[in-house]
DNA sequence: TTTAGCACTCAATGTATTTGAATGCTAAAG
DNA sequence: CTTTAGCATTCAAATACATTGAGTGCTAAA
């Protein structure tokens, strides 16, 4: 009764706030929601709130607005959990085209969720160093480059064009290809450097300037090193009135967005569903909520959403909820299909 | 003489409002450039400057800003083309490196240009229409998936992964990718899709599913449409005081630094060297320096700078002139070779 | 042609004053 | 014991007004 009171003036506050940006007054309060208490009742529950941390004032004589502890017990316990319909209908029209690689849907997925949303969607694809090499192709092109492309086994490609010494025999190369083809295929890429510094013996034999050869290539394996990072929608932070007029801010956050900092923090989660409400020094009016994406082949990637610490964690959470509950299921019923050589079980371990 | 002491003047205010953002009075400027004027006499040529509309006032009573033309007789006729050291040093270490792409020259120095010039620095590759398809190749990844890679005759990579279809047989997939290559080999990639229009047939031939795999293809075409854009330093437009604090004006800018827009009005200009000083709609405070880069084989791309109207325009122009002519000079020197064979070799055997 | 001098303009800055939406508290009503 | 009405109080935001100073244009003399 009174706690279902309390928690009812919270979600108010909390979603007023949320639309608004402007600190929530008792008398506000009641008008726009029609609630059946007087003013000072509601002010005595505010005081009750503030005092337990969930309500902040901006200054003595303003309305509430909601502190990080408000935001997350609003999250936690108050949020209503609909998924607005035009995400099912979209994620389903997208779902139901073929020919669609993995991470196209992902990204597609994201794109979704940041205009359904309007906060800015990150994709992080999964750890580059777990996957392994696949292929490495060369291919020579006019005048005296080449271009080598690698691929791992999930896909991700990584190309580098360099220039080839001068005086390369093409049959050399080819042979050296091949040769280092069948030394580092299936090699996880974190392995990759320590793999072609054993190599370079081999390749010396093979090419003169072979150092030149194993530059190019080794450059080409650290851009593996780096994860794999998609940002979408960021023009929707742009409209936040909390950023627009904060030059300063913005430029903080957007060159936050690009950093690998974020990444950290996102990965440091290995929860399903995570939300983190800006707090950390690094993003103190940024929230964060994140969700994990199993997907084929033992991989995991993440779908995180970024918005302002206002941001409306109903629409966010389930949005994203739904979205990635749909991509698992969407990926489990397509790894079944083929009948062939399905050796591993679909099995959580640890 | 009259003349010169006009130009000197103009010349003055443009630095002077380059290095402040703001209006300068008659008194500032003699002040601070110890001119054997009155501040009278430099009122009667700001006046006289503001008739022919080379000069603006901000109100009434305000100093003097350069106006776009006045910018426009500056560059023309008024600054000093002097190179910073720094640049031409640091150029010609980045040059000096072996095995390096073009592409990898180009986007260096583009770096290179917005660290010194603290402006932001765009990188336009050639028309990717204008190039020609050089191989594909098709790898197989695990869950019947596969990835195929296109490259162009100058090294430019782009990659597509799809679902194969389930019943596919590895070996008529092998075939069918040779026969793809020989047809394509060779071909504009803007002649791609109606020549994928005539193979089409022959696909049908060997795969049960062709129409899932021609999409595939078909779709990954379409990216080398698009042309190929490389931003860099666009952080430094933070820094600048007229957009620091005008979140919606940054806003505009930065979307419209990634939108093919852009490319537009600088592909529109043929000039080698072209300054577009803010007055078209889409840029009222930006403008836009530009150079034209000959690369190998007949290809051209541009590196543009950007920033507000109030950029120093010395700097940028001279910076970018000279990297330009460095790359041309670069690139003529490193094609000559493979024409020329082997004159002076370290240690030859063949 | 140049300059000194003067009246004038206007953004920017500073200082009071007013306004209104909010609060906390108290005492009475439910 | 809970709720509410009423009142004094607070404080950001809005408004108004005065001051300052860097700038101008113009005119008359050097």
């Amino acid at each position: 009764m009174e706690r279902n009171r309390r928690d009812l003036i919270l979600k108010h506050i909390v979603e007023h706030f949320i639309k608004t940006a402007l600190p929530v007054g008792s008398h506000t309060l009641i008008e726009t929601y029609q609630l059946p208490f007087s003013s000072a009742t509601i002010r005595n529950e505010m005081l009750s709130l503030e005092q337990d941390g969930l309500l902040e004032k901006t200054h003595t004589s303003s309305g509430r607005i909601p502190s990080s502890q408000g935001y997350q017990y609003y999250v936690d316990h108050l949020r209503s959990k609909s998924v607005d319909e035009r995400i099912k209908q979209q994620l389903q029209v997208m779902l139901s085209q073929k020919t669609q690689s993995v991470t196209d849907i992902i990204q597609k997925s994201s794109e979704i969720l940041s205009n359904m949303t309007k906060l800015a969607s990150v994709v992080l694809g999964p750890n580059a160093q777990q996957e392994k090499l696949m292929s490495i192709q060369v291919t020579p092109l006019e005048n005296n480059s080449a271009t080598a492309v690698f691929i791992t086994d999930s896909g991700y490609v990584e190309n580098k064009t360099f220039v080839l010494p001068t005086n390369i025999d093409k049959e050399a190369l080819a042979d050296c290809m091949n040769l280092i083809n069948k030394r580092l295929r299936g090699t996880p890429v974190a392995n990759l450097s320590e793999k072609m510094d054993a190599i370079r013996p081999i390749l010396e034999d093979y090419i003169v300037e072979h150092d030149a050869v194993y530059q190019a290539f080794a450059q080409a394996f650290i851009n593996f090193a780096s994860e794999r990072l998609k940002l979408y929608g960021k023009d929707s932070l742009f409209n936040q009135p909390e950023f627009a007029h904060d030059g300063d801010k913005l430029r903080k956050i957007l060159t936050m967005l690009e950093s690998p900092k974020l990444l950290d923090e996102i990965h440091l989660n290995s929860n399903n569903l995570t939300v983190n409400i800006g707090n950390s020094e690094s993003h103190q009016d940024l929230s964060i909520v994140s969700s994990k994406v199993k997907m084929p082949g033992e991989k995991e990637g993440r779908i995180a959403l970024v918005g302002p610490t206002r941001m409306d964690y109903d629409r966010a959470l389930s949005a994203l909820e739904y979205v990635t509950n749909m991509l698992e299921k969407h990926f489990e019923k397509n790894t079944e299909k083929p009948n062939d050589k399905k050796k591993e079980k679909k099995h959580e371990k640890e």
